[in-house]
DNA sequence: ACCGTGATTGCATACGGATGCAAAAGCCCT
DNA sequence: AGGGCTTTTGCATCCGTATGCAATCACGGT
């Protein structure tokens, strides 16, 4: 805290001759304050350089707008912009954001007291996820947490925003199978999250609906460069392939080109999922889906205030739509 | 805070009938207390699941234990991995990070004074810098401040962790010459970053030490893949390139194969700086100078430590070392 | 058994603001 | 001018913990 030279709000007011209180409420835009004094409170704190010490307020309020925000996967490209706008959003809605990271595949449990000692509002669970015993707990406090980028599993009570990888999913499969491709196969990523599993199902359900028999899988493990390298190699001859993400997709196409010397797309047809940066770089220049990630930020925050206000309907998960971005991996019948 | 069903130190004492004033020494390992009491006194707090709130503690000891990490340049794929290791020291070192994004190239002046008002200890600024006003304001309330990879312009006060941006950069001229490159060329990120002044000057350092005359120099003006993109498609018959950093040199790489129709390294040797994950990818194979991420973390955190116990000491500039990475992109003479 | 000394413990208060409640001040209307 | 109301303002108190100070305790030495 280091509390230097910091006014306090009983100096201002002994120095404007009225009570504390009234400094106090003259930064409440919700409380009744006579206009004069309030402009006089307010640039006699501007001069002075007074705000409120946030920590104390929230000692007071027991609302401290601190958000935790907890982060697995944060070395996955898609994040770093994910996370750059959900701070810049999060402050805009007069929020502060907290960063935890967890080590990817790790239930963010083991983070909760110490967001708890530090008296957080509400997490934000980026690619990462809470046993169904820790949300209960959390949110009997009074908190809230909304999963970003995972849907909540079986009975989790918890809000989440994610995009509808299934839809997406199914997409591209049209896609790849309008275009004429037969040889298809599905690179899973790590499988116990609810975007490989969720576009793994899309994926294969135009293949149902078409009474196509499903197309090979291959379960890469990870969502990371590597795992999609490894995935590439042993997908033998088939003309397309989906992977569960761009990063994944990467990984495949390097593998393809440079390790088992075959074209991309002449040869085989690549699609990833998220359109991260490097999707869209010459090299690569990757056909994927792009996630809606400012609505879905949005949403979040929304979601999350709402909770916030005393909001008890049932936790929903909300599904924005992914968007087909073609590109030369794979040029999709027009 | 939403202090929901969250139990106080009171509410524990009363339990075990002793003061409040025990229980919050029983968490302080400073303090002496009877070694029967602590352990009493923790195993109910343990029990009642029972942490002191960090916000009342924050408040009485005038000191937060919250870091605010000031992030500029978030998507250059050299900060995630930064970020991650960077709150997992903090937090190993019982600080929080409050994470605050900054847009690039601009102070992070604005910043200040919603620090501030959270009390936040200390801040780490990562690509990201201060204006000497700002700075000296800052230190004077007793709070700290670490520059990390950037350091401070001018007379600006501020401690700095940063590698040997001009030795690495060196080493690239000293490589690159050493193997019979004439034609080089320097691309220069972001003027106005320590970075690319230091590569630079490093890299020039190593012309002048030989006698020979200075290489040409492009300026890309940002640190982007675009950027180096089109930097390289000025570099004419250029057999060798050194990016200013990485991810423009990814770029570059990309427009010299596909749009200039050059062979690298054959045609052209390219080298990067940072080691970013995407360097040692096959598509790329990008041979570089790799930062001591790891150590320049636990330096700015030592640093950080340092200055909150009262270390008055007059700001430094830390430089550590960075390793050359060859690959593909150019191999050096062994 | 008594005193001195250092280790433990409890008491009271402070940290900086928010807020319920009651007093004071305006305001409108008759 | 006076009564009834609505705003404004000040007072007092509380949030949950840390900590200086004084009281209490335990223990060794004589």
């Amino acid at each position: 805290m280091a509390t230097g030279g910091a006014v306090t709000a009983r100096q201002l007011a002994r120095q404007l001759g009225v009570s504390q209180s009234m400094v106090s409420r003259a930064f409440d835009p919700a409380t009744s304050v006579a206009p004069a004094m309030r402009a006089r409170i307010l640039e006699a704190a501007a001069a002075l350089g007074y705000r409120p010490n946030g920590i104390a307020a929230a000692l007071t309020r027991r609302r401290s707008r601190i958000v935790g925000l907890v982060m697995g996967e944060l070395q996955n490209p898609f994040y770093p912009a994910v996370l750059e706008q959900m701070t810049l959003a999060l402050q805009a809605a007069g929020f502060e954001a907290l960063l935890l990271t967890v080590p990817p595949g790790q239930q963010a449990d083991a983070c909760l007291p110490r967001l708890r000692q530090y008296q957080v509002d509400a997490v934000v669970l980026t690619s990462a996820s809470l046993s169904s015993a820790g949300a209960t707990h959390w949110l009997g406090d009074g908190r809230a947490a909304v999963l970003f980028n995972r849907t909540a599993s079986g009975a989790t009570p918890l809000d989440s925003v994610a995009c509808d990888n299934a839809a997406g999913a199914r997409l591209a499969a049209e896609a790849l199978l309008d275009a004429g491709r037969r040889e298809l196969v599905f690179v899973a990523g790590r499988p116990d999250t609810s975007t490989s599993q969720e576009r793994e199902r899309g994926f294969l359900s135009a293949f149902a609906a078409r009474g196509l028999r499903a197309p090979r899988r291959i379960a890469a493990g990870d969502f990371s460069y590597e795992a999609g390298h490894r995935a590439a190699l042993q997908a033998g001859n088939a003309d397309g392939i989906f992977f569960a993400n761009d990063i994944l997709a990467l990984g495949g196409m390097d593998a393809l080109r440079h390790a088992a010397g075959r074209r991309v797309p002449q040869d085989v047809a690549v699609m990833g999922f998220d359109d991260i940066p490097m999707a869209g770089w010459p090299g690569y220049s990757l056909t994927t889906l792009r996630q809606p990630v400012a609505a879905m930020i949005e949403a979040t925050i929304e979601i999350l205030q709402a909770r916030l206000e005393g909001d008890r309907q049932p936790a929903r998960a909300l599904r924005l739509p992914a968007a087909l971005v073609p590109r030369g991996s794979f040029l999709p019948a027009a």
